[in-house]
DNA sequence: GTCGGCATACTCGGATATCGGGTGTCCGAGTCTTTAAGG
DNA sequence: CCTTAAAGACTCGGACACCCGATATCCGAGTATGCCGAC
């Protein structure tokens, strides 16, 4: 169970760029901030595009731009564009199967396992849903030399 | 990223242990219950065995057996027992790679990505702990018939 | 000088190989039970 | 009848294949750009 590291490379590339300033970035060019592979960098941008977090402008001088402002773009939507919606724990409903199955009628109620892990899985959707990137990005703005070669190495 | 079915099978495969009242039980016993792969769900037990959530007795009339009671273990017990204790989000440190590496040098203080990661996984490693087996039992024994079903199927 | 057309280069987008970890399976080491014989 | 020893069967434990998804890569479709010629 380990986060796909699209991820980060999609975390990172949306707050790089924010701090061009709008204009339409080459996934080429972005890749080459963090030494990341663009063919493989292009594939995640292509889901962020999906999600409705980027845009895409297609021809010379194209490139990636950011759809929304960072204050409007949380953690939980950069997971889902890249990991999907779907569940951390899957219930295969396996109280059912078996010679317990043969036994009592499936219940209808949901399984109490499920629910458990589905409150917790909840409580990490809700951290995620409950940061921006903004808020990151302060952080990083704290460490002007940092955000400096971003815009340099960008320019 | 998916969590493994062998959670499920483990979670499940515990509250059993804990209806049969603390005589060991084989695993062949265990996995027909819900229908399971005995051999893989042996492997599954095995680790929880290494965590120290169950005992094994060997020989004849051997098999698997609390460690200690349910209310003593939580989700999180589980969820490290069957995945590991590695944390779901890898920082690779990328900030620090290629071009941007280059211009800058390395900055000490942690990656502000990574902390809006790891304050989310927190807050689902908190939930997850919050929860013993003892309260997901306790919402099974709502419904006797599915509980006697599974006494009946150990029997 | 200006307009229109065209070749070009650059971009995205999806289709295609490769690799690692989860998934599933099998067989050997060890121990308890059972059984039988002997005292 | 009790003790004892050995055979047997059952269990755990780790080592061995298989498969799907993440990883990584490549090539084609499409468009803005820049250039060239005509007017």
């Amino acid at each position: 169970m380990r986060m796909s590291k699209g991820v980060e490379w999609a975390l990172h590339t949306l707050l790089n760029l924010h701090m061009t300033g709008g204009g339409p970035v080459g996934n080429a060019q972005l890749a080459a901030v963090h030494g990341l592979s663009s063919t493989y960098l292009n594939k995640q941008l292509q889901a962020l595009v999906k999600a409705g977090l980027l845009t895409s402008v297609p021809g010379a001088r194209g490139g990636f731009q950011l759809a929304r402002p960072l204050d409007r773009i949380t953690l939980l939507d950069v997971v889902e564009a890249i990991e999907g919606d779907a569940r951390i724990f899957h219930c295969a409903e396996i109280r059912c199967c078996g010679r317990v199955g043969e036994i009592a009628p499936a219940p209808t109620e949901p399984c109490p396992v499920k629910m458990a892990m589905v409150r917790a899985e909840d409580a990490w959707r809700q951290a995620l849903a409950g940061q921006t990137l903004a808020e990151v990005h302060a952080e990083l703005e704290r460490r002007p030399e940092v955000t400096g070669a971003v815009r340099t190495a960008l320019s």
